[in-house]
RNA sequence: GGGCGAUUAGCUCAGUUGGUUUAGAGCACCUGCCUUACAAGCAGGGGGUCACAGGUUCGACUCCUGUAUCGCCCA
């Protein structure tokens, strides 16, 4: 038979289950299964060459809670796992590594010589963070494990390429798109981060070509100057309501640009007056195309300014141009002002350089087609957010996207589908094509570029069922039913997806998004590299066990707001493993001495009624709570269950029945509640805490426990509301007051521990007076009193203390120690508080307009107060008044 | 500049349609306990004018308006 250890060792029981669950397969799911409702959900795919961090940990334990509790449910379950190729991320490691390694760059090597090195680089780390994952617990379905760069997958991506610019949803075109000098790539807009900056306004003054003074232009980028085309003002604007058709001339670089009239330009800003670059700034670039402006761009791709700007400044980098730029405007008597000014700046969200908004050849998705959809989904609530709030920044953010840009001046990703003919003509297809359709060359070559990585991901949850085919595992299991992901992507992925998701399966890719906190340090700060907060989650699983972080993690993390996580606070989760664990073992002692058998109902004692009312209870809010995505809750009720509930009164009480020479059936009636109800609470946080719930279920299995072999495929507990029962509940919230206030009285007179009192229990009612005795071996075990008296009415002993409570009046013997002092003291105190809550509950009943408004429940509980409190006051004052 | 969130005990946070609350929990702190499941524990205790100012209401931590501080998102 099973004993447990004194304290529960996490290491050895997690390897040992992990290893169990995937032998038996129990994370498979079955496509084929019928007759079921399946229930699936696509992990959001980390980076191949990341490493767990605690982000991932909340992420995926709560993916993991979804799919273990409907698995129990008896629902087939579908987790699917894998990896994505991060584009950028992941060929800046692999540069990094090969510079420091062997002083070479990716251009040392060749385009197909450092792809070669990138797949090595995959091979070697790209499961880590997958076998990260099991030390979690996971149960993922790890046969169907997906890379966004498998066979399958990529073909996915040029179906999709095909598909769109078949509809001219994908097109090709000069745009401008921010540019990071660094990466050498173009950003779509999401990954262009903006930060506020400290920085200047200069004014900078543009002399007239007819000699008649000068205009005054405003610009937080003077570097971009040399690249005007034209300037422009309001043609609301008084002020400059002659210059408009005039020619200025262009300081430094000596060429005339016009000035134009454009609705754009506001007139608050700076001087009200704009110098218009229109292959550098967005917003420009829209003007020049209003005003047939010339497009001149002035920087080459690494940020160094280039040929179309005067000789001195050509190679000079962005920023050492601007400076020269301003220094020379100064020197000319150009320079009018300068005024600080704060605004936001681009940054590359890899390597945080500033991005340069850049006119460029570049592969667009159309976004229109699918706003419209999207935000009726959201409207029609086919589509939800938890928390809510989500859906207005999902709306807000359809409203304001410009198009996609998904081509990538890198190697590793997907190449961009298409082809370009000596003739001109682009061949986008899924195949390489042989020749040209338009002229039958066969000089065809493939564009240099890959795709956006989220060009992959967006159509990761059919992707990776097999789309475009259609497989048995799509008609199972697509739509998924829930998404778990952080907030920070839902621009980048989860709107993406829900796009990719109408546009090719015709139906969205789930119905309900939950956003997971964000995991910071305690003051609060985001985990970094750089700074150094961020816990390696594998040390801390090896120092306190997977359960317990997955238990602390959950806990700490309130819905919708931020985590703040030291890892210290595994210590909650240890010793509540601990407890339980050791819940069981105290269980089993008993266990390993009777048979248990099933009691009759009437063999059931109070408290055995009550731990099964509460435990059912327990049910319905845990499961309902994670039904709900509410987590934190669900996991703070199955605390209170297993440690205040069940440890501190139920075994508490049980154990007078499990002493030598106890009877038998009694006894029996116990165990066997003890044993039913400790296998629903492990099955209840199976889901939060799988590992050591499987131990103990193993261990309580050799006590006659039925079901399944193994709990992670066991049934998951619902709750009977019939064994809900009031009464019960009423009556030992009864008792338990009265143990309490009994050991309240000992602890403020200083009662020895090893001292037994002797107790007086004056009770009115009948039914209370038998609700004691019911328990009185319970009673004095619990409050350690010797002898026990229940009367009607009682009068105070003399030599005693007393206390209230709700329908009784308790008396400890004091046997002439009574403080006399302090006793008047404690009973004032009890009587000011009992007092003045008297008198607000009156003044609410004597209030006319109380009693017209408030609902007949509100005003009974206020009468029911009244009585309980003139009832206690009454035997409050006649304590009193013995002490004085 | 626009939007969203937060502000409750020393710390981290609950408080779900306004009245079962004289505002709770965990940690920390204080007192007493190795009571044969657990000292990673047990029993008891102290500690909060619910950020501030108005308003609505018979009644506000809860609803409304404004202010302050902090954080996030978007431009």
């Amino acid at each position: 038979m099973a004993e447990l250890e004194k304290t529960y060792t996490p290491a050895a029981v997690e390897a040992k289950w992990y290893a169990v669950w995937e032998k038996n397969r129990y994370f498979h799911a079955d496509e084929n299964r019928t007759g079921d409702e399946p229930f699936c959900i696509v992990i959001p795919p980390p980076n191949v060459t990341g490493m767990l961090t605690l982000g991932h940990v909340l992420n995926n334990t709560i993916q993991d809670i979804l799919a273990r509790k409907k698995r129990m449910e008896g629902r087939t379950v579908l987790w699917l796992p894998g990896t994505d190729h991060a584009g950028i991320a992941t060929q800046n490691v692999v540069e990094r590594a090969l510079l420091a390694g062997e002083k070479k760059s990716r251009h040392d090597l060749g385009r197909e010589e450092f792809l070669d090195r990138v797949w090595q680089w995959k091979d070697k780390y790209g499961s880590t963070i997958l076998r990260q994952l099991r030390m979690l617990g996971c149960s993922c379905d790890w046969e169907r494990t997906r890379f966004t760069m498998d066979e399958g997958l990529s073909r996915a991506v040029t179906e999709a390429f095909v598909r769109l610019y078949e509809k001219g949803v994908v097109y090709r075109g000069k745009y401008i798109i921010n540019w990071c000098p660094r990466c050498r790539t173009a950003l779509s807009d999401e990954e262009n981060e903006h930060q506020e900056k400290n920085g200047h306004l200069w004014h900078i003054r543009y002399p007239r070509q007819d000699g008649n003074g000068y205009v005054v232009v405003a610009t937080t980028r003077p570097e971009t100057m040399l690249g005007d085309t034209a300037v422009a003002v309001n043609p609301a604007d008084e002020r400059y309501k002659g210059l408009v058709g005039n020619t200025v001339v262009l300081p430094l670089a000596n060429r005339p640009i016009p000035v134009i009239a454009d609705h754009y330009v506001d007139r608050e800003f700076g001087t009200g007056c704009v110098k218009v670059t229109p292959a550098h700034d967005p917003n420009d670039f829209a003007m020049g195309e209003r005003h047939n402006l010339e497009k001149l761009v002035v920087m080459n791709l690494d940020g160094t300014m280039n040929n179309a700007v005067p000789q001195k400044y050509r190679g000079m980098d962005r920023f050492t141009c601007r400076k020269a730029v301003v220094e020379d405007l100064n020197s000319l008597g150009l320079l009018e002002k300068i005024q600080d000014h704060s605004h936001a700046v681009g940054h590359c969200q890899r390597c945080h350089t500033v991005t340069e908004p850049f006119l460029s050849m570049q592969w667009f998705v159309k976004y229109d087609q699918w706003i419209q959809p999207a935000l009726a989904a959201v409207e029609k609530r086919e589509l939800r957010f938890y928390p809510e709030r989500w859906e207005k920044t999902f709306a807000h953010w359809l409203e304001n996207i410009r198009d996609w840009c998904i081509s990538r001046q890198l190697w590793w990703g997907h190449r961009i589908p298409a082809w370009y003919c000596v003739c001109g003509h682009i061949v986008v297809a899924r195949q390489v094509p042989t020749e040209c359709p338009a002229c039958k060359s066969t000089d065809l070559k493939q564009d240099e570029d890959v795709l956006d990585t989220w060009f992959s991901s967006w159509l990761w949850p059919f992707s990776t069922m097999g789309w475009p085919d259609e497989t048995a595992t799509l008609s199972k299991f697509y739509p998924t039913n829930a998404l778990v992901t952080a907030a920070d992507i839902i621009f980048f992925w989860v709107a993406r997806m829900v796009f990719a998701g109408m546009e090719f399966m015709g139906k969205l890719p789930f119905s309900e998004v939950f956003f997971n906190s964000i995991v910071r340090d305690m003051q609060g700060r985001k985990m970094s590299k750089s700074l150094g907060n961020s816990p390696d989650p594998i040390e801390v699983i090896n120092t306190y066990g997977a359960d317990a972080l997955r238990y602390t993690i959950i806990s700490l993390a309130p819905s919708g707001q931020d985590v703040h996580f030291a890892t210290e606070k595994c210590e909650l989760g240890r010793n509540f493993a601990n407890k339980l664990w050791n819940s069981a073992r105290f269980a089993m002692m008993n266990f390993k001495d009777q048979t248990i058998t099933a009691p009759q109902k009437s063999q059931l004692r109070t408290e055995d009624q009550w731990m099964i009312s509460r435990f059912n209870q327990a049910v319905k809010v845990i499961s309902r709570a994670i039904d709900g995505y509410d987590f934190n809750a669900a996991l703070a009720a199955a605390y209170h269950f297993t440690w205040n509930e069940l440890c501190d009164w139920y075994l508490e009480f049980i154990k007078p029945r499990m002493a030598e020479g106890a009877d038998l059936a009694s006894r029996n009636a116990a165990l066997h509640t003890l044993r039913e109800v400790l296998v629903g609470t492990v099955k209840l946080l199976h889901p939060f805490m799988p590992f050591i719930t499987e131990e103990i279920y193993a261990a309580l299995r050799e006590y006659g426990v039925e079901g399944a072999e193994h709990l992670i495929v066991a049934r998951y507990p619902v709750c009977d509301d019939n064994l809900i029962v009031p009464n019960i509940e009423a009556r030992m919230q009864f008792v338990q007051d009265l143990v309490v206030v009994i050991r309240n009285l000992r602890a403020e007179n200083n009662i020895p521990p090893g001292k037994k009192g002797d107790v007086l229990i004056s009770a009115a009612e009948e039914a209370k007076q038998q609700w004691i005795m019911d328990l009185e071996t319970q009673i004095k075990f619990l409050s350690k009193t010797g002898t026990l008296t229940v009367t009607h009415a009682a009068a105070k002993p003399a030599q005693s203390v007393s206390a209230v409570i709700a329908g009784a009046e308790v008396f400890l013997n004091l046997e002439g120690l009574v403080d006399k002092a302090a006793e008047r003291a404690k009973i004032m105190k009890d009587l000011e508080r009992n007092d003045s809550f008297l008198k607000s509950v009156e003044a609410k009943l004597a209030n006319e307009k109380f009693m017209q408004h408030a609902s007949p429940e509100v005003v009974e509980k206020e009468r029911v107060k009244l009585s309980t409190t003139r009832e206690k006051l009454e035997k409050l004052r006649a304590n009193l008044a013995l002490f004085s």
